[in-house]
DNA sequence: TACTTATATAAGTAATGGCTTATCAACGTG
DNA sequence: CACGTTGATAAGCCATTACTTATATAAGTA
């Protein structure tokens, strides 16, 4: 979510906190994790901490979403499977998906 | 991480589980979620329930994270900003990503 | 029908995540 | 240097998640 906001635009920690319902605590904890995971970056600005999103972990994600996809078409083919006869009766919820 | 294994072939609850260090309820749950989340779908063979990778859910899922790394990458196109100066001390972990 | 196999569901619990407030450290400014 | 601003960290709380064991349902088999 965080993501998306700097996906826009480079922000500050003030900035990013600003907007959303959280504590300012809450985004650098958040944010901490995406350093850690390694999508984004910071830049310092006197006091500031700019924040932007980081290409190379990004793509490496990528890397790995894309391998995943890749796999499953390849199991497609290789299975040749339309599994179209077992139908489900219930589904609820939807993931939120980030 | 189930997605992984259905990845490489459809199988039953009872061989997924008879695998990994859970116990089989575990697993059904954790089927349920996907299921809900329509990344799997099933097909009944007599008792057995055949769990298979949803080609449809999954491409859904798929549009949402190809439309992101877009937005990505038009962001940097739009900033024209290649962030190297401001370099992190201390990155620890990395994510298990899924 | 009784017994076994395969899976789902229920109920309870422990671990985790995501937030809060309080506080600390670093920098900028008068 | 004292003060305001900006952000990170610490500690605690509450909701959710991810598991467990126990039990129910449904199908296969003798």
């Amino acid at each position: 979510m965080l993501l998306e906001r700097l996906r826009e635009q480079p922000q500050s920690v003030g900035e990013l906190a600003h907007r959303l319902p959280v504590s300012q605590p809450a985004v650098s904890q958040h944010l901490r994790v995406l350093r850690e995971a390694r999508l984004v970056t910071l830049r310092k600005d006197g006091a500031r901490r700019i924040y932007s999103l980081d290409r190379a972990g990004l793509d490496e994600l990528r890397a790995y979403v894309e391998s995943f996809w890749s796999g499953v078409l390849g199991a497609y083919a290789a299975h040749a499977e339309q599994p179209r006869q077992g139908a489900i009766k219930d589904e609820k919820e939807r993931c939120n998906d980030e």
